[in-house]
DNA sequence: GCGGCGTTTGAAAGCGTTTACACAGACTGC
DNA sequence: GCAGTCTGTGTAAACGCTTTCAAACGCCGC
């Protein structure tokens, strides 16, 4: 085994061929014939030959890479999105640089710059808020880059293809179901909304569909927190400690809800009798909350598959890619149900449920355990 | 703004110095005097210069990237794991490519062989089990590449590194423990062990620790089942409708302890009253399912972190990387109990709970719900 | 048999960096 | 003052590939 890496002269010489025909032989097949293509393959699978990335790379003008940037992966939601666009983007021939900025807007902006200078063909970026800096850089950039926005209803910009869902009006269907059970005082735990469109079109959807009833949303049954179980725990806490306690707690996402859930029953409170908890994310383990989680099916995988075939397909050209606004369906479980006192409405157990209303058919009833549930990642 | 792209020369000619002095101040700043670097700093941010990654991993002959192969992203423990990874080569200055495999041989070869090719640094690889014709490509490679290999407790090579931890000992002490309870009939719903080293190693421990008092491990109390939530389910259906049901049962991860907590409920059982349910990973809702989960927690972040380190300090040197061996605790929680029939041990609701007897310090009793739970990612 | 045309191949010019290597000064020590 | 060191900078040759352009080679119809 030589030490000296194989190249795309190696297999020239090899194959009696000029590095021009080795180079068509790979990059556009039909442009040679299929003797010699035979002959060229034959001696690079004998030597081993793996091509340059760097040097095809320069020489062509273009990486075959994507970057994606998302707040973090060690939310399986984000997690999943980019499982699929990955995926996606292997049946295209592309690869995936991942970053992750944490919620922080410096960072972000540092990662776009890596990422740029790394030459991907394209970017993904979660949410339509982003710090100047990332747009200028992205705008500076040359040859220019296709850019997806997920998760958002709307890019902010015009030069940026967005797929993705409507945070608002999912928020807004998740208490409208809750109004109709018959909730009046219904408390939310948010994400932290500065620089975070999706937290702050999420309390947007649910202080519309309160205000549209004429109830007003504002601490203390509004509070933000960060996206972590305990702080949805303690939130719980206080607001059941109100003198007025809410009978219906809306979280941000699921991580939130978990936390709340498990708030109000460490009160002895029972979930829904007592107080409803509903989520935003249908992670897998929503269904398998004890009670099953009442949430938001975000369609992230679905996000991530789009976002590959829209960066494959405007990688190179200039036109700016197509947008999608997708399905945010609310899954319908046993963690909601009518305030204490309030008399029975038509929902009785899971097991024996009569339909609830279909509202624009994106709300479901869905099993809470095994029978219905997502199938699982492994 | 102009059309073609900024490139080093334009810094050079806007400070009035050669490109290789550009390069300098970028590359080694400390062998340009200050004020020229300045003068350079100044051109380069006027022009907005963003250096052309291909270009530079080509004369350079390193891509200061590292590429990862996870055998699926939407597992959160692996998606832990590649998150840390990634932050921790941000801070190395090394960007990550991420892969992932489905655990499908053929596939992890062929994204084995796109991440060589665009010229990687380093590489980490989950479990020590791969397809020969991984490693052919890795080591045919010419510069060799150093690989880090994650999950196992010992690496199949003397070539690469390896940060993992022990998954037989993990099952050992899990098993251990149940046995410590009263239980004798144990069956466990094992991952798909082909070509995966660590559900094999999970298998085993479980099996010494029965045969060490006397017990055989063999089917039906052996089952394997792909690591999905349904396939628990509909496996813990089957044990227990075995004429003798087990009293406990070891599943080889999280998900299928779900499933399998959920069926055993399903079936009007109580859970760890009529059966106990342990899994594998501690996911963050592991701490949250109810009861809380009984499981082994799994330093997938420290391994992430770890293995960043290892490969920022082995790319381009030709040693190979440091190994190491990591802990993994079995945490207790609510999902283990004395089997039915089994007069009390020293056990007594997890609230005012007498410290069980540690074993190597590794056996941990976890809080069930939100005051221990592991802090929930964003 | 010859001009014209379409197809296949080769020669060579980059692509934007890094990095020997050479070289020019500015110091040293004598 | 002058050989010998350093330091800091510039020159130019890679790095391994893609791609343009032109040449070579049929093949057709006249």
């Amino acid at each position: 085994m030589s030490t000296a890496p194989v190249t795309i002269r190696d297999v020239a010489k090899a194959a009696q061929v000029s590095v021009a025909t080795v180079s068509r032989v790979f990059n556009r097949p039909n442009l040679v014939t299929a003797a010699l293509r035979a002959r060229v393959q034959d001696a690079a699978d004998r030597l081993g030959y793996l091509a340059d990335g760097a040097a095809r790379a320069l020489a062509s003008r273009r990486s075959r890479a994507i970057g994606a940037i998302v707040p973090t992966l060690d939310n399986p939601v984000f997690a999943a999105c980019i499982d699929a666009l990955q995926q996606r983007l292997d049946e295209h021939g592309f690869a995936l640089l991942i970053a992750s900025a944490g919620y922080d807007a410096a960072r972000e902006t540092r990662e776009v710059r890596v990422l740029l200078e790394r030459g991907v063909d394209g970017l993904m970026l979660v949410g339509a808020d982003h710090p100047s800096a990332v747009w200028a850089l992205i705008e500076r950039r040359r040859p220019a880059v296709p850019v997806v926005v997920t998760w958002s209803g709307e890019a902010s910009r015009s030069t940026v293809a967005c797929i993705g869902f409507d945070n608002r009006a999912a928020a807004r269907r998740l208490v409208d179901h809750l109004l109709q059970l018959g909730h009046r005082r219904i408390a939310m735990i948010a994400g932290p909304t500065t620089g975070n469109d999706r937290a702050m079109a999420r309390v947007a959807g649910v202080r519309e569909a309160l205000s549209a009833v004429g109830i007003a949303l504002a601490p203390p049954y509004l509070t933000e927190r960060p996206y972590t179980v305990p702080d949805g725990h303690a939130a719980a806490l206080v607001l059941l400690s109100l003198p007025e306690p809410p009978t219906a707690i809306v979280c941000g996402n699921d991580h939130l809800a978990l936390g709340a859930l498990a708030g109000v029953r460490s009160l002895g409170l029972s979930v829904p009798h007592d107080v409803s908890v509903c989520g935003f994310d249908d992670l897998d383990f929503a269904a398998y909350a004890s009670p099953p989680l009442t949430t938001v099916r975000v369609p992230a995988a679905e996000m991530g598959r789009r976002a590959a075939d829209c960066l494959a397909a405007a990688a190179g050209r200039t036109e700016p890619p197509a947008t999608a606004l997708l399905e945010a369906p609310v899954m319908l479980r046993g963690s909601t149900g009518p305030p204490p006192g309030h008399r029975a409405t038509a929902r009785a157990p899971a097991a024996t449920v009569t339909r609830p209303p279909r509202r624009r058919g994106t709300l479901r009833r869905a099993g809470g355990g095994p029978t219905e549930g997502p199938s699982a990642p492994r």
